[in-house]
DNA sequence: ACCCCGATCGTA
DNA sequence: ACGATCGGGGTT
């Protein structure tokens, strides 16, 4: 896996239909303050659906998700921990993919594998919500042009939209 | 000012 | 199965 030549994700991969984002995103490459992780799985929460932040109309906390595909959308959940999310679509159209899993580049015997857990091991805090992560030097997601093959499910901790099967998992190879 | 509850996780 | 822990957002 050559990191090193790796390039990362421009705005365009981000300014698309979710589900595509959602999908197309595991297998490549999140960076954070020099430590890689692989992602492996997503979920997608977009437009009116019930179980997204964004379905009761635009607030102080998502305005994040109406704004400009590849920003950090990173929220508190249960007072304890954080999420991070990728703004997805076009600006208006709230929408946003949760980053719920990522193996460990460097040690391949580590799968971090939950939205808080991820987060907590790499130190993604409120500091990286809003953060551009097509700009930043510190955030970001590298292209390493892998295809994964995966399966889908509901997503996992909700209680509405079970009907949609928006969440992506990596197969283990 | 008050109340409810949540895109979770570790322990029991 | 359940408790920890606290901010967002709606209601009084």
């Amino acid at each position: 896996m050559n990191i090193a030549k790796a390039k990362r994700l421009k705005r365009s991969f981000f300014n698309r239909p979710t589900l595509q984002v959602a999908e197309a995103l595991l297998g490549k490459v999140v960076v954070f303050n020099g430590q890689y992780g692989i992602i492996t799985e997503t979920e997608a929460y977009f437009g009116d659906d019930p179980a997204s932040h964004a379905a009761k109309g635009e607030t102080p906390r998502t305005k994040l998700m109406f704004g400009e595909a590849g920003h950090a959308y990173v929220y508190l959940i249960y007072g304890m921990y954080y999420c991070l999310n990728f703004v997805t679509e076009k600006k208006g159209f709230p929408a946003a993919v949760l980053i719920r899993g990522v193996q460990l580049l460097d040690k391949t015997n580590v799968h971090l594998n939950g939205p808080g857990k991820l987060c907590r091991y790499f130190g993604i805090t409120k500091e990286q919500n809003g953060v551009d992560i097509i700009e930043s030097k510190d955030l970001y997601v590298l292209d390493i042009k892998k295809t994964c093959k995966f399966s889908v499910s509901p997503r996992i901790g909700i209680k509405v939209g079970l009907d949609k099967h928006w969440r992506f998992l990596a197969i283990e190879s």
